[in-house]
RNA sequence: GUGAGCGUAGCUCAAUAGGUAGAGCCCCGGAUUGUGAUUCCGGUUGUCGUGGGUUCGAUUCCCAUCGCUCACCCCA
């Protein structure tokens, strides 16, 4: 007996009662990202292993230990994409985009990190990532948040998360600050755990991140990464602020707020929700400056956001409305019927903004009533010997209560293009 | 990688202080041989996650293993 095959852990099937609610926000964002003026760009899910050990961190555990890489088969080291941004800037540079010019682009897609699943982060996961180069802010740190809120907005969840934002600093001062943060932790490490001893070698700046509730107190007095800015940072995070206010759009400076990726500068911010578990941030990003030149570029100011989709779809379910197709169950008794019948559908099809599902299998009409009645149909049409006969075929409301209507078949063709 | 909880029908779940299992939903047929959704009647549902141990006998007890879920870590 062969024992079946299941699907790799933490990479999921999404199944029709479920891939509607994808589709569907796929739709709001592409639409909302669209008319802020960014094009969408398709990237492979598949590089060159060095180009995300390079950008995303040596140190950090996606590189260290999350990355499925494999040999490609000349020997080549490869990687399946654990984010979107280091696609984004090889394509940009290989193709000359970011040459002397403003691109706002996106992308959306499958991710893949090779993480214990839990609620809201999967082996193979999704998400959409907006992504602006050759601005240097803090303007279009701005339109990042408001582009954010819009969709939050258009998916009525907006009540359900909040924006915070922090700043890490240019690269001399965060290096500056680090330098003092790392004394200070030294100087106290008999009071730290032993994730943030770790921290304290591989990335300091994440133990003010630590969930530790002991450590709460020592984290509140560590250097403020706002006393070592430069006047320009000082001015980029202030001018952001300003905007914040005017338009009017909520946010909570958070000092601790610091992102895992090494490649962040300046402005970083997040969006996190209290209603999805464990996994609270639902969108998060920042300016990474310095990548492009890093990668070979011309330098060139950038920022981006990526937001994970199943998260979002956590917060989203109940509340989000689909829309309908209005749809016809074709009903057809007898072999004349279904050979007219499937002509008769694709015409229907062709002239109406309509879903057509024609009967396929036979049955009598009792049963064929039924099927389109578990079809989420909205009528049924039918046609037998008789309706044959009279040139005539009948229609059926299943969800109102209206009478029984008889209509020429000619006429059915173009019958629901008002609807 | 670490920890906890859970694996019984396609789905949601019962049950047996050890004697090879039920209910609802779903699906199919009929009442209604050309009228669905309501109602009534009938029917199919299973190597009780897998392997081993104890036992006359294990879905139940023990061990191992695999899988799922949640949390830690980390991140979207």
């Amino acid at each position: 007996m062969v024992k079946n095959i299941q699907a790799i852990r933490g990479m999921n099937d999404i199944l029709p009662d479920t891939s509607r609610y994808w589709v569907e926000i796929e739709r709001v964002l592409r639409q909302i990202t669209l008319q802020y003026g960014y094009q969408e760009i398709r990237l492979p899910l598949l590089e060159f292993t060095q180009l995300f050990a390079r950008t995303i961190g040596e140190a950090t555990d996606i590189v260290e230990k999350e990355m499925y890489t494999f040999l490609d088969r000349n020997g080549d080291s490869l990687t399946l994409r654990p984010e979107g941004t280091a696609g984004c800037i090889r394509a940009g540079i290989e193709h000359g985009l970011f040459y002397n010019k403003v691109q706002r682009l996106f992308y959306c897609g499958p991710m893949f990190r090779h993480e214990r699943p839990q609620k809201g982060r999967y082996r193979q996961f999704h998400q959409f990532g907006v992504e602006a180069y050759g601005l240097a802010g803090p303007d279009i740190d701005a339109e990042m948040m408001l582009l954010a809120m819009r969709f939050w907005q258009e998916l009525k969840i907006d009540h359900k998360v909040e924006l915070q934002i922090n700043t890490l600093g240019d690269a001399d001062s965060r290096a500056k600050y680090r330098e003092h943060l790392v004394k200070y932790f030294n100087d106290n490490q008999d009071m730290l755990d032993e994730d943030c001893k770790r921290r304290l070698l591989s990335n300091p700046l994440r133990i003010l991140d630590s969930k530790n509730p002991a450590l709460q107190d020592l984290i509140k007095s560590a250097p403020k990464i706002f006393d070592y800015l430069d006047s320009k940072a000082h001015a980029h995070f202030d001018g952001l602020c300003k905007i914040l206010d005017q338009v009017k759009l909520p946010y909570v400076i958070n000092p601790r707020l610091v992102r895992g990726l090494d490649y962040y500068c300046l402005t970083v911010f997040e969006w996190v929700t209290t209603d999805i578990g464990a996994q609270n941030t639902v969108c998060a990003g920042g300016h990474y400056d310095g990548l492009v030149a890093q990668m070979g570029g011309k330098a060139t100011p950038a920022i981006g956001f990526a937001l994970g989709l199943e998260r979002l779809l956590l917060l989203v379910a109940e509340n989000l409305t689909l829309p309908v197709l209005d749809t016809i169950y074709l009903v057809l008794l007898g072999d004349r019927a279904v050979t007219v019948g499937m002509g008769l559908a694709e015409k229907i099809r062709k002239n109406n903004n309509v879903g057509v599902i024609v009967n396929c299998g036979g049955g009598d009409l009792s049963a064929q009533l039924k099927r389109a009645n578990k079809s989420e149909a909205n009528m049924a049409a039918i046609l037998g010997d008789a309706e044959l006969d009279s040139e005539e075929i009948l229609l059926k409301y299943l969800r109102e209560d209206k009478p029984q209507q008889r209509i020429k078949i000619e006429n059915i063709e173009n019958f629901f293009i008002t609807k």
